[in-house]
DNA sequence: CAAAGTCCTGAATCATATG
DNA sequence: ACATATGATTCAGGACTTT
């Protein structure tokens, strides 16, 4: 039986340098910046970021009509007190993830408006090179009931490589082709947020992470951008989706994360055995998708 | 009958300010920049900007398999030397635009990976309040023949304040469910490339703009965040569909454009009668937009 | 005249090899 | 570094031609 403590090494003060063997397909428990630092030059072929989206929400209850509190993000991890904290926080985790990335290697960072532009921009001036943005559309988002804006139903993921020159990048076109709108391959992919059961809660059915992603959006990063076999890493790691599904799909993962509770889930999850299938959304949920697809069938 | 004179101003070297009476419903040909400055304080309603995108293409040809070579974008306005020329080019027109619009009043600014994260953050950090990011869907995008990335299907569209604490400005949340994916009124619109009759060729049938909009945007842009009345200012109005789309709908334009062979364009456009209505797109495309549609349906 | 087939093109950061 | 040659690669829509 595996243990909490055959998958999770808790990161200390002190100076020395992992070595591949040891992370591979383990959390490392302490901050990501400490713990980036003490990672190889060149060690991962894939990284995935979900950094805090800085949402800037004022500091007051939304209240439905019905009277319930719509539950947003209001965790301690999401709050900087400007822009320029904010942006000095993405250039320090960027130029690490810049370092630990194999020559070849390519990096996916999801965000939304509130801060996808200001990584986005950091991320050229820095030299990375967007090969794509992706656009997540979310079948199932909070409507704006306020009517006030858009309804806000996509994020946005930016791809890219370390460096203009990359040349020979992993990238499976019939997984893209599979995934993204019409038969293009397009760069829109349409899935819901994660709910159900792949949503995890504690014993009172509270949310344990705000915005836990979804393994089918892992499961399509991994897919598209990886080959089997590959290290990914994930530097802020949450719940651990990255990987979950790196493991199911035979990928190695390293993934990062400070937060107790959040390691205990992630540890939780990657000893229940999955099956990464369509099965992993509800069967509304691929109703709705088969409608989306159907577009490839208009002549 | 209406001639070149009655439409356009031609915008001279000297210092003096234009006043609102004088520009309503003209195009000004001169720098957008220069003339800006020449314009009151306060005096749109709307401003939709689409910037030159610094595409930064390989100076090489994409051939496809019959033969035929890619026509991109290869324009003198689309090349910039570096990135801080392009940030401060864009930081001077976005400082002008904050000036001219009303207290209320709304922006858009329109791009692509290439040019949309650098502009948003700019636009952050100079104050402005994003509303929301906007995807625009194109239903017929050029593919990525050779395979190695996912098709670029989308622009998106950032529409903003010009400060975070602007409360009241338009917004017809009828026509953002009428444009929208889904009953929500989503960030997300599905609208096929400017082609077909729309397009505007010259007599060898060369295209007049590499990048012309099509209406059916700026229809929805206008209609989701303006009041018939409105002033719309578009500082680099290219071959005029922003003003085309606000004379159809009762609102009131001005234009800014240098290049003298857009200028006559334009002229040419509004001086032609026109109705917005879907027939602006051809049957096949509503059948596809349709489908798109019919999540609404999906229970 | 309608239907089917051919050809061209669209905001594109699209490959590799050789000189 | 840049320019050129070669080769494997693509979908939707519109214009035009053929059946």
């Amino acid at each position: 039986m595996i243990e909490f403590e055959d998958l999770v090494i808790k990161d200390e003060g002190d100076a020395r340098e992992y070595n591949v063997e040891q992370i591979r397909d383990k959390i490392i428990w302490g901050d990501a910046l400490r713990v980036l630092k003490k990672i190889p030059d060149e060690t991962f072929d894939l990284v995935f970021v979900d950094p805090p989206y800085f949402l800037q929400l004022p500091n007051k209850k939304l209240v439905r009509w019905s009277g319930t509190i719509v539950d947003g993000v209001n965790d301690e991890w999401d709050k900087f007190r400007s822009f320029e904290e904010y942006d000095n926080f993405t250039r320090s985790w960027l130029k690490e993830v810049k370092r630990v990335m194999k020559p070849k290697a390519t990096v996916w960072v999801i965000g939304t408006y509130h801060n996808i532009h200001r990584v986005g921009k950091i991320m050229q001036d820095m030299g990375f090179w967007i090969l794509n943005d992706v656009i997540w559309i979310k079948t199932n988002p909070v409507p704006n009931f306020l009517g006030v804006r858009f309804t806000n139903a996509t994020e946005t993921l930016i791809w890219a490589t370390k460096d203009k020159k990359v040349k020979g990048y992993t990238f499976n076109k019939e997984y893209a082709k599979e995934f993204g709108i019409g038969k293009v391959g397009a760069n829109i992919w349409v899935l819901p947020i994660c709910g159900g059961k792949e949503r995890l809660r504690d014993k009172s059915g509270k949310k344990v992470h705000s915005t836990q992603k979804p393994l089918e959006l892992l499961k399509r990063v991994i897919l598209t951008t990886t080959k089997e076999g590959d290290m990914i890493l994930d530097p802020m790691a949450g719940t651990g989706t990255t990987g979950v599904a790196a493991k199911a799909l035979k990928r190695h993962y390293v993934m990062i994360e400070i937060n107790e509770t959040y390691v205990k889930a992630m540890v939780e999850r990657l000893i229940t055995p999955i099956r990464l299938t369509t099965s992993n959304f509800s069967y509304s949920y691929q109703k709705r998708i088969q409608q989306y697809l159907k577009l490839n069938e208009v002549k």
